[in-house]
RNA sequence: GGAGGGGUUCCAGAGCGGUCAAAUGGGGCGGGCUGUAAACCCGUUGACUUCGGUCUUCGAAAGUUCGAAUCUUUCCCCCUCCA
């Protein structure tokens, strides 16, 4: 088998592939580009398209080049796929804001000197937004029967639900195709990777391409990665895990993967991590906490750097094990002439960490509540001078959520 | 087109004129145990509060009543069966 197959499927990234023989001909005899479409429907991606990323980090490393499609053409369409209700559409200027920010956080996943395995970006609004209709349909729609479309999971689970599908969404899946065909025309793109819900709409692309021009074309699929807790990846009761440090603070970022449930740590280092397999099996008999240290350390470093991943490191050792304060945990900042005038209710609500006073005021009562590791049993104590050392106060709210006041 | 069943707090799901901010389970949060894990045990789970209470919630609106999640009317949405 192909090594880049090889490792792929070791790495637990494989779940379906429209030709693994074939495919895997072709990697041996070739360097190929291959593209993983991204949504720009949020400001950031969150960790739940991580594992795409690493699917072209992968092909990087064996020397192919990755193609990023931001779909800032189809993001105004929607896609419908795992969607039982059409979502809000988007405004051009926030999909076009998003775009700029998913390149900007895909560029620290793939950027490198290599001009060969450099990622190339496009967006599909460029092809989108001049298409003919007419023309378009004669030679494109003509490829597609309804007959056909009406089979897919995305549009068979609506229909049967009763629920409405309008026909804008109905195309996502042509254009979706189109945008392979263009890749396949434009940069010889001869491979789609994408999750396992994508799969009809890669096929689509496949045998479009197919009647299209006669070009024999590729796709590979991921799992959908379920937690053991049976939750879904990326999201958590306090939010996205994303990738930008403007939503999640990197130490944030850290205590994610820090907290990953021990039977997925090692899953989730070979999905996550570039560490090889060999050494990943060295790894396997490391202690348990030790292990997720590494998870943390690898995946923070890869998208907030080394120093920051370190800084991280020290800061939850600070945070857990001495009860002092790490450089890398988030801080708000109290003006002086508020002291005085702000309870600890009020300094919970202004840390964020929780928005409900009521529910501050139950913690405080559940022994919830510290100030430089004290348990607060007053909710009416008033936030003073004489709280804060170094002008510096550390803000507990159970044992996992801490923050620094600092006094300016 | 005809006949029924239903929309309840984060989710599932009870309540069917006052004792209902609404049973129970799940999830979440806090505490305990531990390893910043899982499992388990305990507590808690609408908002605000001067801790006396006050305000908002049971698909939407209007009504009956001293009093409505519970009754009536209209509307919206889902499900099942028959044609």
């Amino acid at each position: 088998m192909n090594k880049f197959l090889k490792e792929f499927k070791d790495r637990g990234f494989f779940y379906q592939c429209t030709d693994d023989n074939e495919l895997s001909y072709l990697l041996d005899k070739k360097k190929i580009k291959a593209y993983v479409g991204f949504d720009c429907t949020a400001e950031s991606l969150h960790v739940g398209s991580l594992l795409q990323i690493m699917c072209l980090r992968l092909l990087q490393k064996y020397g192919h080049q990755p193609i990023v499609l931001l779909g800032g053409g189809t993001t105004r369409i929607g896609d419908p796929s795992g969607k039982d209700k059409t979502r809000k559409i988007l405004n051009e200027d926030e999909i076009e804001k998003n775009s700029k920010n998913i390149k900007k956080i895909l560029k620290k996943f793939l950027e490198s000197e290599d001009k060969n395995t450099r990622p190339i970006f496009v967006n599909n609004f460029e092809w989108l937004k001049n298409l003919k209709y007419i023309s378009f349909l004669r030679d494109i729609g003509k490829h597609f029967t309804i007959n056909k479309m009406l089979t897919f999971e995305s549009v068979k689970t609506r229909l049967e639900r009763e629920q409405s599908l309008s026909y804008m969404e109905f195309n996502y899946m042509i254009l979706q195709a189109y945008d392979f065909l263009e890749l396949n025309k434009k940069e010889n793109c001869l491979l789609q990777i994408g999750g396992s819900d994508q799969w009809g709409n890669i096929v689509n692309g496949i045998d479009l391409i197919k009647k299209y021009s006669n070009n024999q074309v590729y796709g590979l699929t991921t799992p959908l990665i379920t937690l053991a807790s049976g939750a879904k990846m990326g999201k958590t009761e306090t939010g996205a895990i994303w990738l930008d440090k403007k939503f999640l603070s990197p130490y944030d970022y850290w205590q994610f993967w820090r907290n990953i449930d021990d039977r997925d740590v090692l899953k989730f280092i070979k999905f996550f991590t570039d560490l090889s397999i060999e050494n990943i099996e060295k790894i396997k008999h490391e202690e348990i906490n030790k292990q997720k240290i590494i998870l943390a350390n690898e995946t923070t470093s890869m998208l907030h750097g080394d120093n920051e991943a370190k800084k991280c490191e020290e800061t939850a050792k600070k945070t857990f094990s001495e009860n002092s304060l790490g450089s890398a945990l988030p801080s708000i900042y109290v003006d002086k002439n508020q002291l005085n005038n702000l309870d600890i209710v009020d300094l919970v609500i202004l840390s964020k960490l929780e928005n409900s006073k009521s529910e501050i005021r139950r913690l405080i009562k559940a022994n919830g509540v510290k100030i430089n590791n004290k348990t607060i049993n007053d909710e009416k104590l008033i936030v003073n001078e004489k709280l804060f050392e170094k002008n510096i106060i550390k803000l507990s709210l159970g044992k996992k959520r801490h923050i620094k006041v600092e006094k300016v």
